[in-house]
RNA sequence: GCGUCCAUAGCUCAGCUGGAUAGAGCAUCGCCCUUCUAAGGCGAGGGUCAGAGGUUCGAAUCCUCUUGGACGUACCA
């Protein structure tokens, strides 16, 4: 469609100063657009802007293009209403190479190579080994599998990276809680999934520390005796730490992400130690009279800010210019997306500057993916408050009602596998939920209405896959359909339909240009709903003609592909019966 | 204080690089299961696009200000 619209835009062009004359030399950035309703046409061209040079009105100078056009092209219609010239595309062709090209490419119909040679690593999920995933790790994740997913479908080799936080105060906390109260049970002893076991301690770390403040100092000192490799100390760790990272993948697995390389902070945590000291002879970082190692931001309008405290131990920054470093040296990417929530802006300009300072030329193709908040509708979760909404419930959650769902709708005999069935809507729920909106904007996971699977919610599109999946098994074998008579699909319905299913790989380019998997949500969203509507008002299979139920059948099955493929970018599991 | 981002229907969100009466879902109220699964379809009501200026033939969209909110501005991560 793009490339039509290009065309169409030098034609329109060309008509435009034909009118002209040799008066007047217009801009060749010809205004092209949708009309807002399909019964206008295809596509509109805009006269407006052209009305002071050429000393006419917007709709006669629509007339007049609309002319011009039309006696050189027999494809597509030309047709002035009022000051737009609105253009009918000529269908027959489209119609059969967008078939044709679904039917050649399949499962990669909507891969374009707008991204080619690129390498593009991508940091997502990044938990603290303190306590189980929340929701706000789920959003995190589910748009760092999209945008993987999306980027090599635009031509990228993707590597998706991990960086789990396993060392600093935070697991100290439950490691201590877990040594006071703890009386060496077990995850497996309490039968309680291993990484809630340790979130248990983190909680209960909080309690203690009410009654008694000294716990804090008492987790500090735990975290020193750690850093100098203490035996007792590294063996609770590791042990505690396997817990928690158990649970965690276990939480992966259920929902589909899965990564390229995982790294741990408590192997890297020490990397940039000597990046900052090298920077330090350069001249780039200054020390003062602690022996504490800073950066001047003043050139960047910020403060100043410390790489390395006094006594040589490093902090956030100092590792994440260490990992980005390692990272580079491991895999030497074009571009490094950290996915990461918008509260660290702040946290990655700086380090995104200070490896520029440092010299290194892959600095400026560092981006952060900042996204926004997952809120409740009374506020931010607080773990404090205990209104935190844990990953492992949600999804157990979402399960159960898809189940109750299946159950009550009697679908249990062509469902087949109803565990398998529910978790895979309970997952298509929730990614369609979390990826719906813009990742830059904060959102509100409002419980009751979340939890519905009616409407604009993956179950619906689920649903319809389902739909169409139930159609091409009653119309039997498919392998006839490349010969079928698409010149029958003739009905206006259809052709929206075509068109959408035509465009899928701009949309797929777009929300990688964007990094926004949201386009392809209200994407699929939108051919569901045209598909729906249409499928209820035209029957595919008993409308008498044989011709026409396999020309039917052929739309059938493309959208179906298409769904397939969408559903995989943005992480819908496909559904032949629900 | 400063910086970044945000403000569209009662609620949750779309609205592309400015363009034709501002769109969905939920909720509310009607209608539709003797025809491919009603997790569905159709219809109704509901908007001063936070407010005020400006640019433009034309602004929800771009610029400025005001108001209201989120986040950040730690030798936390």
């Amino acid at each position: 469609m793009k490339d039509i619209k290009v065309q169409l835009q030098k034609k329109v062009y060309k008509a435009l100063n034909k009118i002209a004359g040799d008066n007047e030399i217009l801009s060749e950035n010809v205004i092209v657009e949708n009309p807002p309703k399909p019964e206008l046409g295809d596509i509109a061209f805009p006269m407006f802007p052209y009305a002071k040079v050429l000393k006419k009105s917007p709709a006669s100078i629509a007339v007049l293009i609309s002319d011009i056009l039309s006696s050189d092209d027999n494809v597509n219609t030309y047709k002035p209403e009022g000051p737009y010239v609105n253009i009918r595309l000529g269908r027959e062709n489209i119609t059969k190479q967008t078939f044709s090209d679904v039917e050649e490419k399949k499962g990669s119909y909507g891969f374009n190579t707008s991204r080619q040679n690129e390498k593009i690593m991508v940091e997502f999920s990044c938990p603290n080994t303190n306590k189980p995933l929340h929701l706000g790790h789920l959003r995190n994740d589910s748009i760092g599998e999209s945008i993987s997913k999306i980027l090599a479908f635009n031509g990228a080799v993707v590597s998706k990276v991990n960086l789990i936080n396993d060392r600093g105060v935070h697991i100290c906390k439950s490691m201590l809680a877990y040594r006071e109260f703890g009386g060496g049970t077990t995850p497996e002893s309490e039968k309680i999934k291993s990484d809630h076991f340790v979130g248990k301690y983190y909680v209960e770390f909080d309690k203690w520390l009410k009654k008694n403040p000294e716990a804090d100092k008492m987790a500090r000192d735990m975290l020193l005796a750690w850093e100098k490799g203490d035996p007792e100390v590294r063996e609770l760790w590791t042990k505690m730490n396997k817990w928690t990272v158990d649970g965690i993948e276990e939480t992966y697995r259920k929902t589909g992400v899965s990564f390229d390389r995982i790294y741990y902070e408590s192997q890297t945590y020490t990397a940039g130690r000597d990046e900052i000291l090298k920077g330090l002879e350069k001249g780039v970082f200054y020390k003062d009279e602690n022996n504490t190692v800073w950066v001047d931001l003043s050139d960047i309008n910020l403060d100043k800010k410390v790489l390395l405290r006094g006594d040589g131990t490093s902090l956030y920054l100092t590792q994440d210019i260490g990992t980005a470093i390692a990272r580079h040296n491991d895999w030497p990417f074009n571009t490094l997306i950290y996915v990461v929530a918008s509260e660290q802006q702040y946290h990655f300009k700086v380090l995104f500057h200070i490896l520029g300072k440092l010299g290194y030329e892959w600095a400026d193709k560092l981006y952060h993916l900042s996204y926004g908040m997952v809120n409740l509708p009374e506020g931010r979760m607080k773990s404090r408050e205990g209104t935190v909404v844990d990953a492992d419930d949600l999804i157990a959650e979402l399960t159960e009602l898809a189940a109750a769902e299946i159950k009550n709708k009697e679908r249990e005999e062509q469902v087949g596998n109803i565990d398998t069935t529910s978790e895979k809507i309970a997952l298509g729920a929730l990614n369609y939920f979390l990826l719906s909106a813009a990742p830059t904007k904060d959102m509100i996971f409002n419980p009751a209405e979340s939890l519905s699977f009616n409407g604009n919610t993956g179950p619906y599109l689920q649903y319809m896959g389902a739909r169409i999946s139930s159609i091409l098994r009653k119309y039997g074998n498919t392998e006839g359909l490349k010969n079928a008579d698409l010149s029958l699909l003739s009905l206006d319905d259809e052709w929206e339909i075509i068109k959408l299913i035509h465009i899928f790989p701009e949309i797929v380019e777009e929300a990688g240009q964007e990094l926004n998997p949201s386009l392809l949500a209200s994407y699929i969203y939108d051919l569901a709903k045209k598909f729906s509507k249409y499928y209820h008002d035209y029957p595919v299979l008993n409308n008498g003609n044989k011709s026409l139920v396999a020309a039917r059948a052929a739309l059938c099955s493309a959208v179906r592909q298409v769904f397939e493929n969408c559903f995989s970018l943005i992480g819908i599991p496909y559904l032949d019966a629900m």
